[in-house]
DNA sequence: ATGAAAGCGCTAACAT
DNA sequence: ATGTTAGCGCTTTCAT
């Protein structure tokens, strides 16, 4: 393969002078420009990215950190991510952790061997005080309220946003609401949760651990919690949902069975993925997609600007009345 | 940041004895051993991967190249090549394309430049002849038929799988078949184009543009096909639909204006995804997410044994049976 | 406008 | 068992 050298020797001038064009530097006059290219040329020259990744200690990768890969919440997320980087010329480094430690200590460590130049977490098991040491080493944004961590942060009010979901519901006359989440641990989940308990709470309702659902990820999963919900002697007039796609789910096997949505089963969603709407479902929009081109803006500027102080942005969310409620 | 020849220093020992310890190498005395863990913790030291790299002439990245990130087909196929990068200890830097050929380039470009040390072509717009010189920088697999090119292969025999589902809606009496693609350009896509005018023709059936549909893609492109439809004076009895997604949304709507599914309409579905056991989908499965694993692990194979002859590995079909033929 | 030379942080061949 | 040294391919400072 050749290198610098060899295009320099071909073409009669020194090394710094091909830097100087393959760097479109000025003050190379255009004979000696011309050999250069022409050397190029004929060897087929190419750049070697690793070297100036070496000497620029940079790499334009950013690592992206993600329990799955296949899972349309975090594709949402991805895609606005990806857009953002594409504008920048930056490519992205996907991170599949599956929640264990080790591999979201793998994402970290990158980062300070220098293989990136920053990180986003779109979701994580590990507490943010072990991931805090490592900012020094670049800017890190993860896609959850982090409360004036050093890592920054681009999230939801979720606490408000499953309040106003729930009041909604109540409004409507419901009394039994169940909630289906994805994980119990997280700092989403557990906004959620508070969210939902508080809810409970204010119309005088128990918390009833059976109408849970945890780990609901996939539109499958929605099946399998109305199949349980049918077993149960007292059910649920409605159900939130953090997942469009386990909303789906719950959905179609209620129809399966007989169950009349929203008359039987009022259920509100969450994401607002396109499913939503062709399900007609009562969603939450929580703007995935922005928040994804927004975290990575975040780690873009930070590198750009070299600056270490944090940023956090909070966003909207809206409900999208549809006729699952 | 502290580098190898500080740690070198701290311990009272040369590099290559750290770089030794630092590689598990054999021959080296406990105490300096210990004296370079010491120093190494101390200056909280981490090797820069990209020198590395550059010695090297290897990064340990693979480049997966596909149009879109939030797309079930896609993230399928990723789900697998995720699964076993992970086995060996390789990242992937995913490139999303648009299917514009100067991202495709770019992609290629990496590949040339050391970036990556092998590629993914999960699906592509460029023609075959300008990806093969690349072959040369490193191993490259696509996920379509490449029919005895430089470039390595793992496919399903879309030609003989589309007839087999064509001819299995023919055997239940269908005559009038539409047919759903994602693009009309590309490998898969004309041979499944190929294989359903073949099939119209052996019943005597002409072909007709207006029961074609295009850029079909996501369920809300399926809404999209029942609606148009729904305007047409002739309609089909049957269509061929090459995603799942789509072919959940064509139901969806079917349902909303009355139309039966399979009895005003039969669907059979391509991919097997979750989404098509919750529709009951009858559906030809392809092996996604193992021809993601089978793909990662060609370009594992020539990485590791530098090798170039290209690999070509076919993948069996299945036609799963459920409730919409 | 051009070139010489130092050095980014590491590995590996060679010497001892 | 340990150290010396020559690169990997490039950028950049400093001369000229």
């Amino acid at each position: 393969m050749a290198n610098i050298k060899h295009i320099a020797k071909l073409a009669n001038v020194s090394i710094s002078t091909v830097s100087r064009v393959l760097n479109n530097q000025p003050y190379v006059s255009e004979d000696k420009k011309k050999a250069i290219f022409d050397a190029i040329e004929q060897l087929e020259y190419t750049r070697n990215m690793n070297a100036i990744h070496l000497i620029k200690g940079k790499t334009n990768l950013v690592g992206v950190m993600m329990p799955f890969i296949n899972h349309a919440y975090f594709s949402r997320l991805m895609e606005g991510i990806s857009a953002e980087a594409f504008k920048e010329n930056y490519q992205l480094i996907l991170c599949q952790t599956n929640y264990e430690l080790c591999n979201e200590t793998a994402v970290l460590e990158m980062l300070k061997m220098k293989q990136i130049d920053g990180i986003i977490i779109c979701s994580k098991s590990m507490p943010l005080e072990q991931i805090e040491p490592y900012t020094r080493y670049g800017p890190i944004v993860a896609c959850e309220d982090v409360n004036q961590s050093p890592v920054s942060s681009v999230y939801l009010d979720h606490y408000t946003s499953f309040k106003y979901g729930i009041n909604y519901l109540i409004e409507k006359g419901h009394q039994y609401i169940g909630l289906c989440l994805g994980r119990n641990s997280g700092a989403n989940s557990q906004s959620r949760l508070k969210a939902y308990k508080d809810a409970l709470h204010s119309i005088n309702q128990p918390f009833r651990e059976e109408w849970m659902f945890y780990q609901s990820y996939r539109i499958e999963d929605g099946v399998e919690v109305l199949n349980k919900l049918r077993t149960m002697e007292q059910r649920p007039t409605a159900l939130l949902v953090t997942s469009d796609q386990v909303a789906a789910g719950i959905i179609m096997e209620a129809r399966k069975n007989g169950i009349e949505v929203p008359n039987d089963l009022a259920i509100i969603g969450f994401d607002n993925q396109p499913i939503a709407e062709v399900f007609d479902l009562t969603t939450i929009d929580n703007q995935l997609m922005e928040m994804g081109s927004c975290a990575f803006r975040i780690v873009h500027d930070q590198i750009a600007k070299k600056k270490n102080e944090p940023e956090y942005r909070e966003f909207d969310f809206r409900l999208i009345e549809r006729s699952t409620v």
